[in-house]
DNA sequence: TAAATAGTGTCTCTAAGACATTATCTG
DNA sequence: CAGATAATGTCTTAGAGACACTATTTA
């Protein structure tokens, strides 16, 4: 190909000569929510242990946001993709290397990082939780999992001369062994007869470093969304679980009870059994199962 | 607060003292999928007319990929949001300012522009067919529509020691009175037993510019997958419609027939009947909907 | 009246919800 | 045996698929 430019000139001239311009470029921050479940004790010898979902935080040791809870991440490199950004991040925060890993979305709203110009892409991470327990407060001890509750506070309808905004108040709770944050997060979404958009905003915030309790609460939504309709929730699975076991997990994601027998039956194409059972429960022993690769 | 850091600095003297590191940065440009549906030519009197799925393409004026066809897209100015950015390009370049507006995914592989580190952070705008007649050729003559269809070619499966690789490749075709683009793209799902991941690769590609394939590829799916559970098909359609115009809609979305009944059903929520009827057609007149703005 | 589209009725099939019943382990 | 969980059976309900039938307009 040989199409010359208005100045005449070749593609391969004409990137020879090319100088990066002047103009402002923001720093891209590939910042991630990494999900897993834990056990928590069991009551007595009979009862099964109930299943929390956690997420890694790191405390930030300078400004800004000196000594609040932020979301791994950091820059991307010039060789880099942002994918492989969060995956270097990932390895660096948790020393695991091999996980189920999804871009989100890209934020950007101004003053988000009060230093400079700083864009977020950012992505969820699911971790079983057996590969967890291993690495977990690896170098920094200010990185700690929080378990996460994200619950509808209250829903607003306001209408408009020609439609509404509906807005959805969410709290989310973040608490670890030593502390609670606790932020509410508004979604809300504005219906017009040509237009729509659904923006987040931050009404309040206790603990949480720059935007993060947004990605947090968008990393939720996507969450309980692919789990209906996805195998994603078996990233969470170490490599055998029982069908309670993962119902659970379903259960603690979605923030709802679910029926046993129809739960069984949907998730019967995602996983095979195997002959292998629990052992020394206070009860009868239950049907070990693995991911399944078919599909 | 006055929390000291590592320097004994407060944040106020932190973010004064702060200096834009000298590492470098990336380019973040904004760039749309634009989709709208036409009407074709009608064969007879009495036959409806056909719909077709349509995308907005800009021919680059300058290297690199000279002559190509590109996404409406610009970068991202340090005073906006990515969002913002793509309001103003859509504006610019349509002179459409209220619509559909969703962002897709941020691009960021190495060498996807040849003049230096650009991330495209994607959206997907849907514009209604009324609208977009007036301003079609706007200002440059290079503004064109483009007739989209995206089809499965084939599917491939391969198996690991521990896990497949399953690869679907498309075709995507886009088709002005001029010209015809065509451009092969693969979507590659890697699963094993503790990760998942998909990558899509332009595997061919003849008139399109940089990976932006790759990006139409994108915001079909995502189109296609959302048509299934929400009313976003409507921000396509004029504000009156006849529910066989709207069913042609997620047809040509879907590429693939509905049942009348079934839809109706479907979409019976998602709209309004008035008490107006298609005129002149030479058999039995529609009623007219609108989009329902309830819930 | 023929050609074309508009619109509805209904049977079937599948998947999910609800709930009851049986099975099996341990201390 | 009591207490707990495991696992399955089945009735009901909701929605999608399939297809047939009726209705209404214009040249």
């Amino acid at each position: 190909m040989d199409l010359l430019d208005r100045d005449g000139l070749t593609e391969r001239e004409f990137l020879e000569q090319y100088r990066v311009g002047d103009f402002e470029r923001p720093s891209v921050a590939a910042d991630m929510v990494i999900f897993t479940v834990t056990n928590t004790e069991a009551d007595s010898y009979r009862k099964l242990p109930e299943k929390e979902l956690r997420v890694l935080l790191i405390r930030r040791g300078g400004h800004p946001y000196i000594g609040k809870w932020a979301l791994p991440g950091g820059f991307v490199r010039p060789s880099e993709t942002t994918g492989q950004a969060a995956t270097r991040e990932l390895r660096e925060e948790t020393g695991v290397d091999d996980v189920y890993l999804e871009q989100l979305y890209t934020f950007s709203d101004m003053g988000r990082d009060p230093r400079t110009w700083v864009m977020s892409c950012s992505y969820m991470a699911l971790i079983d939780s057996d590969q967890v327990q291993l690495k977990a407060g690896d170098d920094a001890a200010d990185a700690t999992w929080f378990k996460v509750t994200y619950r509808l506070l209250r829903e607003r309808k306001e209408l408009l001369e020609n439609g509404y905004v509906k807005t959805y108040e969410y709290e989310l709770k973040l608490s670890s062994e030593e502390e609670e944050l606790t932020a509410v997060v508004d979604r809300t979404e504005t219906v017009k007869p040509t237009s729509a958009s659904t923006v987040y905003s931050i009404v309040s915030n206790n603990g949480l470093a720059f935007d993060h309790a947004k990605i947090i609460a968008c990393a939720i939504e996507r969450l309980r969304g692919k789990v209906n309709y996805s195998d994603i929730a078996l990233h969470l699975m170490p490599p055998l679980f029982t069908l309670t076991e993962l119902q659970q997990v379903y259960e603690v994601i979605l923030d709802k009870e679910l029926l046993k027998a129809a739960f069984r039956r949907k998730v019967a194409d995602l996983v095979v059994e195997t002959d292998r059972y629990t052992e020394n429960a206070g009860h009868r022993p239950s049907r070990l199962y693995r991911r399944s690769l078919e599909d």
